[in-house]
DNA sequence: TTAAAATGATAGTATCACTATCATAAAAAA
DNA sequence: TTTTTTATGATAGTGATACTATCATTTTAA
């Protein structure tokens, strides 16, 4: 079965629908690959231009920035993973099990398989790694929020945060801990494979002790009066 | 007791020493209160010029580009937070009192007192806040970590990790722990303020529930199996 | 007092971030 | 099928940014 998973994206984040034309596509795929290969501050539209056979114009047809871009991405990206968690979850009764699952999802990258659009998954996984924060870290976040970009993030946070509440009524900060563990999934992959010496995990390329320390990091909590 | 504190910064932050001259702490000054002021995207060095009354040729002698600098800050920030931690701690014996000391004074601003240079610590603490993570998240963050620019980091988190180790030399996840505790101070600080639906704070703009939540995530952590 | 170091003033270059215009090609509507 | 709309290509241009270079002048230190 092939299944096609299209994602209703926010219209503030785009000119034109880049999935609705094979330019917006191609605008979409290959900047990922850019943007992970040379980091966001490198990246330009002139790059990404010459790239795809485009002109900048083309390119600021679809989006008014490079800034307005990587939102984009990765708002897709959130999406797309809230989407993973419901539908793995849902054949999961107990909570424990459940929340399990979700810090597995958030600790690797997806599968290939649910592509469709030929989607470089790894790339765009990296992207949210190092760049994801810098989508609301700017003086505009407010302005930001209030045209919804941030939704899906916020939506995958509280969902998580229903986990916790679920497996642990009482237990008081079940958005703080959700923001932490989704922060945290990447903050310490990330030191774990350039700053070791901020982790526990060597620079043992294997997410299996930081798998470990994410489990650690919410049962404890959550656990915690229970 | 006036006590000046003078750090001794690594010589790969600047091309000439900042502290040394008029013009040098004029730009770090002013650029403080710049950079908190428009962002970090929006700073820029003609705009700081113009504010301190020197040409962009003139900042350029002190300090690389506009990253340097605000690697430069950032670090700043790092040590003197670090050498506050040895200081307050010093007189502590209990390993819990510590560490909650620590997490106090991660999470607000610095006292005015110990200026002697005339720094808007508060303006500091804002900038740390919103604009650290862009010190190493960038593509060449393993070239300036081998030229040690993270070095105060990095000692601060392998500090926090020893008391946790101190606590209980059975938690596996000390270094990691730290290094969460020491972004997530800042990151829930921030979603407090801009993405309220992130925490379990409210838009109380009241830290008292965050340090509560700190709390409550370490030391959670390190009684577990202890 | 002299030499060295720091600053100011000015200019210049390549790239970036964007806007505008107009002709052509492709797709959708008539 | 023809007409009309919509998307693209090609080119140009503007102002800002991120620098580098030069040289005269002022300040500081030997």
């Amino acid at each position: 079965m092939e299944l096609l998973i299209r994602i209703k994206m926010n219209e503030n984040l785009f000119l034109r629908d880049p999935e609705s034309t094979e330019l917006g596509r191609k605008i979409v795929r290959q900047s990922i690959l850019l943007i992970q290969e040379m980091g966001f501050e490198d990246f330009t539209f002139k790059k990404l231009a010459v790239a795809i056979h485009t002109t900048e114009a083309g390119i600021y047809r679809y989006f008014e920035n490079k800034h307005r871009l990587l939102v984009y991405l990765v708002t897709w990206y959130w999406n797309l993973l809230e989407y993973q968690v419901l539908f793995q979850i849902n054949n999961l009764t107990d909570s424990e099990l459940r929340i399990r699952k979700v810090i597995e999802l958030l600790s690797r990258e997806m599968e290939e398989s649910l592509s469709g659009n030929d989607i470089d998954y790894k790339a765009l996984y990296q992207i949210v790694i190092a760049e994801s924060n810098k989508v609301y870290l700017t003086k505009d976040v407010e302005a930001n929020n209030k045209a919804q970009l941030f939704k899906p993030y916020k939506d995958l946070c509280a969902r998580i945060a229903d986990l916790f509440t679920e497996f642990n009524p009482g237990y008081p900060f079940p958005r703080s801990l959700a923001s932490t563990l989704l922060e945290m999934a990447h903050f310490q992959y990330f030191f774990m494979n350039h700053l070791p010496s901020l982790t526990d995990f060597g620079k043992e390329k294997d997410t299996t002790k930081l798998h470990e320390f994410l489990e650690v990091l919410v049962f404890s909590n959550i656990r915690n009066g229970k």
